[in-house]
DNA sequence: TTGTAAGCGTTATCAT
DNA sequence: ATGATAACGCTTACAA
């Protein structure tokens, strides 16, 4: 049952030198003989020798890749993060390895099993529980957290929620909007729970009653459209949502139009994210951007400069975001940027 | 600078057992008396032990992973498939190491790189050269190739292009529509080669005008938007644009916004894939619907069945994909579906 | 039930 | 410029 791949033996046999050599040659050593170095190169095509990649990394100590600890990856904010990842790693000779923690069934099992295999990790919000991330930290592996908060001394890369939310809420209020609802699960992720204290936050300033509790939705557009069904089935309906981000509010775009509301006249909505088809919606979304590839960059980077032995102390790096002021919020300008 | 990590030795040593029983209980082996696990469990915690999974895959002679190589991993597209990858991969207990050669300068490299770290390999469309993945065949690394034809003996995943973009074409044709374009590039994939003949084919057929060639757009929106102007500034206006897929197709709504054109009355817009927010546009997109988890979990399931030593002769499977009538190319009717 | 020891396929240090 | 050879950290017969 299928023989062996060819190792360095086979070639150095085939090509009748050392292993050290056929070693030397692979790596592109230049202390080897112009001459054998072509008759080496020769053998391995010839056998089809592929060098061992396990056996490589034993003996140089390093796998050469970090892993990643996703919910799941599809959805257009974790694959703009990818995106981010995937490049900046890509530029430094860095492999990734990808895990959704949703599909599995036990992710402490699973992270710590991929920590087996890389040189650092990239782990984003709530994937595990913080006691999972303490264990491997103490175990010295290069951590980054991503939008979560700092689990003892780890770096973190995080984007500006509160204040913008806190804007953004405002902005609804001053187009006169005067039930605002807010669709998301604060207790899902940080992120979404700095996005409500923003929320709550342009309230409490507004001098004007201060909303008791969101209507709770994941992060997916099925889960907004119900929501948002659910918020607008009151007798005195809401004005606008304040979507926790732009698939919740992909999802209330679709209640809107099963109960014949016009948006923004008799319903205004705005999300987070700025996810590419933002802006093709119809009305265009008023929403928040994200950086989302600099997220990803930035947490590479992060990671391979602690692999690569630097052990500065953890930093927490918060990136910007950006009001993205369309037509959904009740503005009528297509285009235009609002800043904070 | 930085001390070793604790290996095997060390718990051992810590719990005064031999390496071997170290090994046993960490992997789960039930030989063990129940009492020197939990001593041996309990060193592991305190020397803080992280099993090298470089050394075990040398070992084992098995990596636990399969490889992903695609054009890069942004996009609704790529993210389906991938999700269903993932998942399936999981299933299995194998990780996934994901490339995305669009960001990486030498492709060919890259692969062959990421080929010795693990048991198989999922190729998409033309990332690399054909070459290179008889190469790899050679080596006899399980290879399963997406979205594109078959290379020597490797097992492909592809989906139904051809019978449904004529009749796609054909459903256009009966709505009125005098002159379609064609908006994507057949040279740049597999997929958009076979939807461009099957339009060809619907036109041949028709007895009318057979189109000539297509206006060139890659699979993003914004060559879309552009290619779609391009298409829309000639003296006689095409009726219909046929994009390739989905995100020409937006491109395709923007340009029409920008012109002022009204969808599907000044000009109709299909597209492909049917991406989620497909059905979110307004009008709804009419479109093809790919099945992309499936195409992922597919592709998965095959490289592990050949990595499992079953050597069963290639297979290419076509999944079949099904046309989704909305109301961009003229019909009315929101939701329904039409099947081929 | 536990230990001994021979691999697994590289890299890297010394010699030569 | 090239070759021996000892790691690298784990798995796995084979013994005890």
């Amino acid at each position: 049952m299928g023989k062996r791949p060819p190792t360095i033996y086979t070639v150095a046999d085939h090509a009748g030198v050392s292993i050290a050599t056929v070693s030397r040659v692979d790596r592109g050593d230049p202390a080897v003989a112009g001459s054998t170095a072509m008759r080496v190169r020769a053998s391995m095509r010839t056998v089809g020798y592929r060098p061992n990649g396990a056996a490589r990394a034993l003996a140089t100590r390093r796998h050469r890749a970090i892993g990643l600890v996703f919910p799941h990856l599809s959805g257009p904010y974790y694959a703009g993060v990818i995106l981010g990842l995937e490049a900046a790693a890509g530029a430094l000779g860095q492999n990734l390895f990808i895990v959704g923690t949703d599909s599995r069934v036990r992710p402490e099992q699973l992270v710590s099993d991929l920590s087996r295999s890389v040189d650092g990790l990239v782990v984003m919000g709530r994937t595990v529980p913080d006691e999972v991330i303490a264990e491997l930290q103490r175990g010295g592996l290069p951590l980054v957290l991503l939008a979560r908060p700092a689990v003892g001394s780890s770096d973190v890369v995080r984007t500006e929620n509160r204040r913008n939310a806190e804007a953004l809420t405002r902005h609804l209020l001053e187009h006169g909007h005067r039930r605002i609802v807010f669709i998301g699960d604060p207790a899902s992720s940080p992120d979404a729970a700095e996005r409500w204290d923003g929320f709550v936050a342009a309230h409490r300033d507004g001098g004007g009653p201060v909303p008791i509790r969101p209507v709770i939705s994941a992060f997916r557009e099925g889960e907004g459209r119900a929501a948002a069904l659910h918020a607008l089935a009151v007798k005195s309906r809401p004005a606008a949502l304040f979507c926790a981000n732009d698939e919740i509010a992909m999802g209330a775009y679709a209640a809107a139009a099963e109960l014949g509301l016009t948006i923004p006249t008799d319903l205004a909505i705005t999300g987070w994210d700025d996810i590419p088809v933002a802006r093709f919606l119809a009305p265009g979304l008023t929403t928040v951007r994200q950086p989302l590839a600099e997220i990803g960059a930035l947490a590479a980077r992060l990671v391979l400069e602690r692999v690569g032995g630097s052990h500065k102390k953890p930093v927490t790096t918060v990136l910007p975001t950006e009001i993205m002021i369309r037509s959904s919020c009740g503005c009528r300008s297509q285009g235009g940027t609002w800043e904070t």
